[in-house]
DNA sequence: ACGGTGGACTTGTCTAGAGGACTAGGTGAG
DNA sequence: CTCACCTAGTCCTCTAGACAAGTCCACCGT
């Protein structure tokens, strides 16, 4: 049984924080394990003698830390980690370009289904002002928007939306959605554009309504964003990929540049 | 004046979140400036005909969002948004190292004190678990400590903590708060350690009540976090550099690795 | 001119209670 | 067996009020 110890009305420090500081250190020492549901809000009035407002509060607090999720009906439950990913899933695709594609990943690409990627929408849309200054368009140019879902383990991770001038992807298979081995790069380099450089833009902020929902997230937890722009060796931004992502921890490398 | 519209009790959404919805359009089309004060509580219990509670979900909402900063006895806030900066700060550093650095920059580090910086602290410690994991320590060795705060534009933007082997710092001057021309790396390379690599770990969370005092956020702004470790040539990590930031975007630029 | 005090206004916290909506499980009718 | 219904337990939303605490300013006495 968890000891959910008891609150000092003496102290500085409000009851519902010290609810809420309770319920914390049990779930940062373990003692309750994701997955796991919280005493209800009945049980804690109870044991603190405190009014409901207080309890929730203090549940509060832990949702808007993202430690713990509530399901209507069901109970508040602590947050289950989403599983720890090496590297962005674009990323992932690039290096196994370079490196050679497993037997595996090859045959469900040619089959048209890639393993851990849902919902690709392609599109083909006039250019937004933002993308449109991206990559250096006019307003009225258009451009092939990719937006495809990542999952890992059934759960989605990421979002990513893709921005391809409409004038590369011209009788390319950029438009279809299976874009063929190599992905959309392969494509663009055989359009007669030779990637050199990558920017990325990161920042985090809390989601949106709708990304909340694609992303099966709580309104607690934050995502990344990252906008990369990829360009080629003329210098000219041939793609621009925006990416929302569940903030876990994902890793990025690199070398020390020659001195 | 402000428009404060109407809330409709026929409809589905709770009127808590009708409220919020209307502050966070004004927020957004710029009616509400940042640094704007909204109507206080009384007001709006007031225009909307509803208890106090209900209004301070709402403003709860957006709170959480990041969108406003409540200030005990003064009234809520439009938060003013920090400024974008191109780049953390450390690579910042490292670059101006590598490209040369300017005789402003080079003249105020010699004399003890970096623009942007302050709350320069050093000790010397045992290494954390985590730490020692990380660096491929013993749990008994001892760590160097720095601990530094940025600033852009006279705010914080950014707390960093590198931890260094005692073993490597020994006899330079990693231990001292100036550690002279190139910072820690030029001292670092001094020591034999060539370095070659690094690895970042990328994630965003819910800022600790500690440093949203230290980055002087509100409770609603995720921060980014970024835990950077350094490789020799040989493979030895010799520096790991925790990062918290302020959440807003920066930029990371990388090259297409040579086919 | 100066300093202290008090009051108005603000947000922070808490109480006590109400009805609603959702989930899951059991029960009984068909 | 299947389906509709009921019920207990859960969280969601709202009301009405109370006192506490921080901020600001006008006023008053010195």
């Amino acid at each position: 049984m968890l000891d959910l110890g008891t609150i000092d009305r003496t102290v500085d420090r409000p009851p519902y924080r010290q609810i809420a500081d309770i319920l914390r250190q049990h779930i940062e020492r373990g003692r309750l394990a994701p997955g796991e549901q919280l005493p209800s809000e009945a049980v804690m009035i109870e044991h603190y003698g405190v009014a409901r407002m207080t309890v929730r509060e203090a549940i509060k607090e832990l949702r808007t830390e993202g430690l713990v999720v509530a399901q209507h009906g069901k109970g508040v439950f602590v947050r289950s980690a989403p599983p720890v990913r090496r590297l962005a899933s674009d990323r992932f695709a690039r290096r196994h370009r370079q490196e050679g594609k497993s037997a595996f990943l090859a045959e469900a690409e040619a089959a048209g289904h890639v393993p851990g990627v849902d919902q690709i929408r392609v599109t083909n849309e006039p250019a937004s002002a933002e993308v449109a200054e991206r990559l250096g368009l006019k307003p009225w140019e258009r451009v092939i928007v990719r937006a495809r879902r990542y999952l890992a383990d059934g759960r989605p991770v990421e979002v990513a939306t893709s921005y391809i001038p409409e004038s590369i992807a011209k009788g390319t298979a950029i438009a279809e959605v299976n874009t063929g081995p190599g992905g959309i790069y392969a494509r663009i380099e055989e359009a007669g554009y030779e990637l050199a450089r990558f920017t990325e833009e990161v920042s985090a902020r809390m989601p949106t309504p709708d990304e909340r929902k694609t992303l099966e997230i709580g309104s607690g937890s934050p995502v990344l964003t990252l906008v990369r722009t990829a360009f080629d060796t003329k210098g000219r931004a041939v793609e621009v990929c925006d990416t929302v992502k569940v903030a876990t921890s994902f890793v990025l490398e690199y070398d020390v540049p020659a001195k």
